[in-house]
DNA sequence: ATCTCATCTTTACGATGTAAAGATAAGGAG
DNA sequence: CTCCTTATCTTTACATCGTAAAGATGAGAT
C-alpha cells in the first residue's frame, strides 16, 4: 500500500479532532463555522482550485499533480477526479481563473491612464507584470500543453483575453475592430503586439534576457528594456499607413 | 506494491538460457574504419539520440520518455541512463542537436541572399519556417522546462544562437555589436527582434493566431502574416536613431 | 587464458493518472 | 421517525514513468 498516502489519509479520516497538519485550511467557504472537515466537503471544488494554484505558485508547473492538490487540499487522492474528470480538466479550469485575473489586470492598468501614449504603454506593461507576478499561472496558461480549450469557461476566459488586445490595437490606430473580417495591417498590427509581449515575457521569465541584460547600463531592470522596446516600436509607427 | 513490472516483464520474455538478442537493429551505416561491432551496439548514444528525435516528432513532447526512447531503440528501458545520466541528460543532448540545426537552417538562408532587406527578412522566414517543420524540437528547446543549460553542448549551442542574432541586428543597424556592452537602444532592438518573432511561433504552433488569420482576407498564410509584420516593423524604424 | 571494466539488462521502488468499487452523509419519500 | 436514493469522497488496483542498484556480457588489456 501507499504508505504516505494511506497514513495520513485514514489518520484524518478516524474523526479529525481539529488540526491536520501544517497543511493549511483554506477555512472559507459557505459551510459556516461549524464542522472542521467533514467527509462532505461542502465546496471542495473551490478549495480543490485554490490548492492547486497554492500548489502551481509553490513548486512550479512540474509539481502541479492531481495528487499534490489532492494532498495540500486535505482530501484523498482521487477526490479532484470526481469534480474536473481528470488532469486535464482541472489544469484548464485554474487556466481559465487564470486568464481571468490577467484580463481584470490589465483592464485595470488601462483604466488608471488617460493619455493614449500612457495607455499604448500601461497594457503591455500590465502583461508583463502579471507574469512576473505569476510566473506558474502565466505558464500554464502558455506553456503547458495539457490544455482544453473546448471547455467553455477557458474558451471563453482566452477569447476575452484576445478580445480585449484586438480592441486595443483598434483604438490605438483609430480604426475600431470590424467584427469578422481585418485587413492585413491590422491583423499584422494585432499579431505583432501580440507576439511582441508574448515572446518577451517567456524569453524573460526563462532568464533567457539576462545575456541581454546585463550588457545593458548597470541597473536597468527588465521594466525598462521593455519600455524602451515599446516606445520605439510606437514612435516607429507611422498613424496614417 | 509495485509488483506488476515484475510480474509483467518476467512473464514477457521467460528466458530460455540463451538468445539475448533483440531483433530490431538500426544497423547504421559504416561510420569509420574502427568499431564496427554490429552485436553489441557500438554507437547507442548516437542510436538513441536520433531515436528521441523520431519519438518526439511522432508522439510530441508528452510522448519523450526515457523508456519509449529505449524502445524506439531496441535496447532496455534501463540503457539511457548510462550514456546520458536521467531524462534531463537526453532531452538537453537533445535540445543542443536542435539548436545546431536551428542555427544552421538561418545561416544558410541568410547566406543564399544579398540585399540588405532581403536579410533582414530572411532570417526570421527561417527562423519560423524551422519551428513550424520540427515543432517537437522547436518545443524542447524553449518549452520544456527540463533542460539543463549547464551542460558545455546545449549552452554553447543556444548561445551561438544568440550571437547570430545579435549580429544580424548589428548589421542591419550598420553598428555591430561591441563585444560587452550595449547601448539601451542596441538591447532593445534586440531584444525586440527576439521577443517578437519568438513570441510569433509559439502563438503559431500553439494554434492562437488562428482567431486572427481566419479573418485576414481567404488564402493568408501565416508566413504572409509574419512578412507583414516584419515590413511594417523595418519600415518604421529610422536607420539613424 | 584470465582479468577488468565499460556497457547493457534485470529487478526493484516510489510516484503519477486513472478506473472501479466501497463507504458515507445529505435529502427526500413513506 | 425510518428507509432509500444519490452525490460525494475514499480505497483499492494497475499501467506507466524515472531512477537506483545489482547482475550479466563481451571487448580489450595483461
Amino acid at each position: 500500500m501507499g504508505k504516505t498516502d494511506t497514513r495520513n489519509e485514514t489518520a484524518r479520516l478516524s474523526r479529525p479532532p481539529k488540526k491536520t497538519l501544517p497543511a493549511s485550511r483554506p477555512a472559507r467557504g459557505p459551510a459556516s463555522a461549524k464542522t472542521e472537515t467533514p467527509y462532505h466537503h461542502g465546496a471542495l471544488r473551490e478549495a480543490l482550485l485554490q490548492a492547486a494554484e497554492r500548489v502551481l505558485e509553490r513548486d512550479g508547473l512540474a509539481g502541479l499533480t492531481l495528487r499534490a492538490v489532492a494532498r495540500e487540499a486535505g482530501v484523498s487522492h482521487a477526490a479532484p477526479t470526481h469534480h474536473f474528470g481528470d488532469l486535464t480538466g482541472l489544469v484548464s479550469e485554474l487556466a481559465a481563473i487564470g486568464f481571468r485575473q490577467f484580463n481584470a489586470a490589465m483592464a485595470s492598468a488601462c483604466d488608471a491612464v488617460t493619455s493614449p501614449l500612457e495607455r499604448a504603454l500601461a497594457r503591455p506593461k500590465a502583461y508583463v507584470a502579471y507574469a512576473q507576478a505569476h510566473p506558474g499561472m502565466y505558464g500554464l496558461m502558455f506553456r503547458t500543453e495539457r490544455l482544453d480549450y473546448s471547455r467553455p469557461s477557458l474558451h471563453e476566459a482566452a477569447e476575452s483575453s484576445f478580445a480585449g488586445l484586438a480592441n486595443a490595437i483598434g483604438a490605438m490606430r483609430q480604426e475600431p475592430i470590424s467584427g469578422n473580417t481585418l485587413t492585413i495591417e491590422q491583423g499584422a498590427a494585432i499579431a505583432r503586439a501580440w507576439s511582441m509581449v508574448h515572446g518577451f515575457t517567456m524569453l524573460l521569465l526563462d532568464g533567457r534576457l539576462e545575456d541581454i541584460l546585463e550588457r545593458l547600463p548597470d541597473g536597468t531592470t527588465a521594466e525598462q528594456l521593455l519600455e524602451a522596446i515599446l516606445k520605439s516600436t510606437v514612435a516607429g509607427k507611422p498613424p496614417s499607413t
